[in-house]
DNA sequence: TTGTAAGCGTTATCAG
DNA sequence: CTGATAACGCTTACAA
């Protein structure tokens, strides 16, 4: 609701009066903070002395309105409730404001309204009412509305998560196959020979990219690859833990019981933990080896620690900010992709085959 | 005419277009907008069509720079490294942006630039800047910094955590205590007599009252209580995740052994897990009971599932932002804290004592 | 290099 | 209830 009464004014040093402090006028005020270089040096540090004695800062609104920049890129995050949140907004968003601030850039958070659960009309606000100068968006599938509807709008954004051909390729995204085939690797160095993989929610491309990479990756080395897991549940995979475990137990019963396991999250990796104790078998060395996959801290309260793939989370923010500017400057936007490696972090939970 | 600005103009509907639309003046828009009530019920459909039709939304900046009011709630995050996010980025960012929302507010995320790791500086750059109406704050201390600072610049905040006698007391927070002593009695009234607890990074206010809390209701009740956990890690106590582990099986091998165990965390309920394992026991009924805290997607992955704490954080949030808003509002600022309750959500893992 | 003038889009004031 | 006028604080032309 709009408040009637006029607002009290905090502090709020003007940059008439750090011109008044510095005895010059205010557009030398405006000329020291956006093009120094054409200010006399010695005024330069006058004004300077100033701005810092009084700790002026520029009113953003003003700027913004008078320049049209709106130094703000806008998040949307993700359409999930609170009690299962998207990993992304632990770690990711920490990376991006980070990078934003390298860029002079604050990052607004935006949900489409609680209920109304349409991320399009969401946009739209933000980008009617120019609070941000462009958009970063995440969990991006192959066809996506939002990044269409903001290629409809014209509103500069770069996504977390490929796009498909007929979309606009302006993405950062991690190579999935590339990180599986990693794990797949670094599993038959091991020595083993036969592999198991573990997904969930495979509808999401980039489940379905971690799937199709190690089962590609496993074939091309010659080994014996099986996969398992169910599509439909949530990203992170609540609905049905209890019947991936029953899964992972059938293949440890089965006849060419496969000596290790890649998951496709952290926590499809901990259910892989309970199948195979409660097959009476050990994880690690000696045992049935397990990976998972995001490095989150959960990985660290594992015995054996869980060895997983770790996504670089601040190159991925710091590349789609830089896209993202590319884009508010009007330069040429590059229109590809970018995919970037991630790294495999070794420990406990993968060793030789017993 | 003036040139065009440096920077392409977005489709930007102005006032004035809608007000050519709809054959009034700017203002008439301006009142249908903010004063529905002082426009004639005739005129007020016109405009509201012509608003519809061409998709105008006032611009922020503008509105801003006039009113004074931004409309935005600035969220100071944590300080930590993605690597180990802060819990609280996870569900209640989610539960901050539908709340501020729902009072037509947004969130703009900030934290202290990279490196320099100074939670005032940011505030005061955020502040001087005029981009938020007010603050959040999250895992405050009894004596904050970021508190003592945002109440001497006279911004509105509030935060998740409570503070100490000598600062204000703008604050929501849960009752950890509270939490734990219901813990207690649950497990208590499964029949169990010797209790365990489990903590880590016992300087933080917050586990310190959960340590506490525990210890008061075993107390209370007369049950046979012991803490365990050190201090010094980190939230997600990432530093010695081992050594807990062995203060745990040490207690399960001691004498009198505790038949539950509550944790501060739900990661650490997962040390405890493992550690009653190590020891040849089982979690659950006829087993070892245990607990966790914070109710993350950890523990339905868990065999047994995780008995735990589950923080209301859209209650919070709403809370938060509304005891922001009355003070942008200029009315009385409360100056009392808000303890909300948790909800212990019973699974698998306690049960009766084996 | 610096100062002058104008206006970004909106809302508050005060006439009609 | 509506319409003209004046700011909010700043930055971009342009003249000195």
């Amino acid at each position: 609701m709009p408040e009637g009464p006029h607002r009290p004014r905090r502090g709020a040093t003007t940059i008439e009066e750090v011109a008044r402090a510095a005895g010059v006028s205010r557009q030398t005020v405006s000329n020291a903070l956006n093009a120094p270089r054409r200010v006399r040096p010695e005024t330069l540090d006058r004004v300077n002395a100033a701005i810092r004695e009084l700790g002026y800062q520029p009113d953003q609104s003003a700027r913004s309105l008078r320049s049209g920049a709106r130094r703000t890129l806008g998040y949307l995050a993700p359409v999930d409730d609170p009690l299962d949140p998207n990993p992304l907004m632990a770690g990711f968003l920490e990376a991006l404001v980070d990078a934003a601030g390298a860029a002079g850039q604050r990052v607004l958070l935006f949900r489409p309204g609680q209920g109304a659960a349409d991320p399009v009309a969401a946009i739209d606000e933000l980008v009617a009412a120019r609070q941000v100068d462009g958009l970063v968006l995440a969990d991006v599938l192959h066809e996506d509305v939002r990044i269409a509807h903001a290629a409809r709008l014209g509103v500069p954004f770069a996504s977390f998560g490929r796009t498909g051909p007929g979309e606009p390729q302006r993405w950062v995204d991690i190579g999935n196959e590339a990180a599986m085939a990693e794990v797949v690797r670094h599993l038959a160095a091991l020595g083993h020979r036969r592999i198991g993989y573990l997904g969930a929610a495979e509808e999401l491309p980039w489940m379905a990219a971690r799937r199709a990479g190690f089962l590609a990756e496993a074939r091309r080395l010659g080994l014996s690859a099986v996969a398992v897991g169910a599509s439909g549940a949530g990203s992170s995979g609540t609905a049905a833990a209890g019947s991936v475990v029953a899964s992972v137990r059938a293949l440890l019963r089965g006849p060419d019981r496969p000596t290790a396991f890649a998951a496709g999250s952290d926590l499809l990796a901990l259910d892989v933990y309970e199948a195979v104790r409660a097959e009476g078998l050990v994880v690690g060395p000696g045992g049935v080896a397990v990976t998972g996959f995001h490095d989150t801290p959960l990985c660290r309260h594992l015995h054996p620690a869980l060895t997983s793939v770790r996504l670089p989370l601040r190159a991925i923010a710091t590349a789609l900010v830089g896209r993202l500017l590319d884009q508010v400057r009007g330069e040429t936007a590059a229109g590809e992709g970018l995919e970037l490696p991630t790294e495999l972090v070794v420990r406990g939970s993968s060793g030789r085959p017993g």
